[in-house]
DNA sequence: CCCCTATAGTATATAAAAGTAACTAACACA
DNA sequence: TGTGTTAGTTACTTTTATATACTATAGGGG
C-alpha cells in the first residue's frame, strides 16, 4: 500500500506532456482537492475539523487526498505525538499561490448560481 | 440512456449545500472539463479538433463531458447538417468568465513545474 | 454496385477511482 | 475492566473512466 495511485502521479508524467493544463489537473484534479485547499486557505485545521467542514467526504477519501496533496507539496502535515492523536494540516507556499484562483472560482460559482435562477 | 449521471447534477444539488466550492466542483469537476474549456478559450473547435488537442481523452469521455458542459451552459454546441457531420463547440458567456481563472491555473502549473525541478 | 474514406458519435467489456462500513492503536478516565 | 477520543486502516461494493469495436451517412473510385 505504498503506492496510492501508481506511477501516474509519481512525477507528474503521462498526460502532462503537450498540454499545460494536464499537469495542473494531475495535482488538483482529485474530486476533493480544491475543496480541501479551499478550507485550508486561511486556517490550520486538524483532520477532524476538515472532516466536519466537508461533510460528504469519507475518512478514507480525506486521508487519501490529503496524502496526495502532501506528496505534491500543497499541504503540510504535522503530527503531534499525543494521545488521542493530533494531526494538523496547513497550506504551503505552493498552495498559497492557488488562493486567488480558488477565491475567483468561488466568486464565479456564486455568480453562476444566480444566473441559473437560484 | 437519457440520464448521463443521474440526479446529482440535474440541479447542482447534493454537496452544493454548505460549501460554495462544491457547486463549482459539480460543474467543472469532471476530469477533462477544465482541459476542454482551456482549448475552447480562444477557438471554436470541431469534435475531432478537440480530440486531437487532447490526445489522451477517449471519444466517449469527450462526448460525455461536452454534453455535460453544454447542459450546464459552459459550451455551445452547433450541429451542421452535413455529411460527414460537422459539430462545432464554443465557449459561452459563462465560460468566458472562467478564462482568467483558467489562465491563472495554467501559469500556476508552469511555476509549479519549475519548482519541482523540471 | 461494392469498397473506401471521413466525422461524430454508440455499445460493450474491463480497469480504476470513489464510497461504505467495520476495525485498529494508544492512552485517559471512571 | 470497560468507555471515549482521534486519526487513521482494511476489506468490500458501487460508480466512473478507459479501451476497443461498431454504426450511420455521403462522396469518390473502380
Amino acid at each position: 500500500m505504498n503506492k496510492i495511485k501508481g506511477l501516474e502521479k509519481e512525477g507528474i508524467s503521462k498526460s502532462s506532456e503537450g498540454c499545460p493544463m494536464a499537469s495542473v489537473m494531475n495535482v488538483i484534479g482529485g474530486k476533493w482537492k480544491i475543496i480541501i485547499l479551499y478550507h485550508l486557505r486561511d486556517s490550520i485545521l486538524r483532520f477532524g475539523e476538515l472532516k466536519k467542514r466537508i461533510p460528504n467526504i469519507t475518512q478514507k477519501m480525506l486521508t487519501q487526498q490529503l496524502r496526495e496533496l502532501e506528496r505534491d507539496g500543497l499541504v503540510k502535515r504535522t503530527v503531534y505525538p499525543e494521545v488521542p492523536p493530533r494531526v494538523e494540516y496547513q497550506s504551503t507556499y505552493l498552495s498559497d499561490e492557488l488562493r486567488p484562483i480558488i477565491d475567483m472560482l468561488c466568486d464565479w460559482g456564486e455568480k453562476q448560481k444566480e444566473m441559473l435562477g437560484r
